[in-house]
DNA sequence: CTTGTATCTGGACTTTAGTCCACTTGTGTG
DNA sequence: CACACAAGTGGACTAAAGTCCAGATACAAG
């Protein structure tokens, strides 16, 4: 199926040359006491100059690592991520093993991904707040990864007479998605108090509609 | 179907109390002004500070009127948003008279949101970014209203025995409406390179998925 | 060990959003 | 008309993101 994505959000802006030593240590220092400020006061409570400070760093090294608090944020959840999805092409693995429809992943997938948001959301939503500022590629990383996730099972599913004839599978892809991106899930959960539950299931039922 | 909501974004913010004439008038001014620089330099390169300046008013007025940039944005799509609401109201209920199904008219209204977010989709950004940052909720007026229409249309195809069973539908209003965020609709629009057409057809099919 | 240089660093600086509040002005009431 | 006071106004101020660059430093080559 996929293969991984060399996801590279760990901070290295610069993953052909190699980092100096100094340079690798201040990141991870800037990355520890970021993930320790945030624990403690919330994401959106602390701002950049100030974990520049309480690293001892200075705002340019901070920024020279992290182009802004997004990255920052993508690369606090650079290791949940790859587990993430090391996980999912785990299960892919011995489900299809198992004979289980292509569709049936999918949905899965989609719950998964579900509970991911869910844990995530103050971090993912500082990371689309920045992708809507600047329109940095490295920001929609994850977005791509999930995306070719998605193609890859639908494609599958046609492949395996799953679907109904006549879809745009490419577009598809995307509109399966779209309820997941954090803002509009974040409206869905608390504004219109959508459990999680509720979410998946929804999602579930739209993969069921592409069922022939 | 759906009563007309009151949109109420003309940028009065005390719409009980009524307006002092100055205010009116300088109200007034700065929507024109805004509008003459968005359009002469492109709504991300004019800031807030610009458009006092040059409409002669101070930061606080601008502020007192429009709480932010997104505010202020609605506020100059204030008429084509009614316009299109009222267009779009018009057409259900010749539709209806001609026994149009009310998916088929989600359709078209989905279609038809897909040209109103293209050609407005600057501004829209602005909105999606102000929104994104403070949880306004006037900022989503727009999308309350689209949210209504998408699911009334759906609980009248519902009565009506056009789809098929079990649909959660307050659900499938959001999700429908979700590839349709602005953010969204550019990434697609500008990354995936897809074309409005592809975009309107895509829904289309989403609908038709629908049907009984 | 020395040195050249690419990389890194600190922090002053710029920009923009948005707040605040002392002062001014329009307007309804008598 | 005059006057009280709610409503409106200007612009200084704060906060935070992000840029810039002169000087510092690691490290590879000799």
């Amino acid at each position: 199926m996929t293969d991984p994505i060399e996801l590279n959000l760990d901070g290295n802006a610069f993953p052909d040359r190699t980092e100096r030593a100094d340079a690798a240590a201040n990141r991870a220092l800037i990355l520890t006491t970021a993930e320790r400020l945030f624990r403690e006061r919330g994401v959106e409570n602390v701002c950049m100059a100030e974990i520049a400070e309480v690293a001892g760093v200075g705002k340019g090294t901070l920024y020279r690592r992290f182009a802004n608090k997004g990255e920052l944020c993508l690369a606090l959840m650079d290791s949940q991520l790859a587990e993430f999805q090391d996980s999912m092409l785990g299960r892919f693995q011995s489900l299809t093993q198992q004979g289980t429809p292509f569709l049936e992943q999918l949905a899965q997938f989609l719950e998964s991904l579900v509970e991911f948001t869910e844990v995530h959301s103050p971090l993912l939503l500082e990371v689309a707040r920045a992708g809507i500022v600047h329109m940095d590629a490295r920001l929609n990383v994850p977005h791509f990864w999930q995306y070719m996730t998605v193609r890859a099972l639908l494609r599958s599913a046609a492949r395996n007479d799953e679907l109904v004839a006549d879809l745009d599978l490419d577009y598809f892809g995307e509109a399966l998605l779209a309820p997941l991106q954090v803002d509009y899930f974040r409206f869905q959960r608390y504004v219109r108090n959508y459990s999680t539950a509720r979410i998946g299931m929804g999602l579930r039922s739209m993969v069921k509609l592409l069922a022939a």
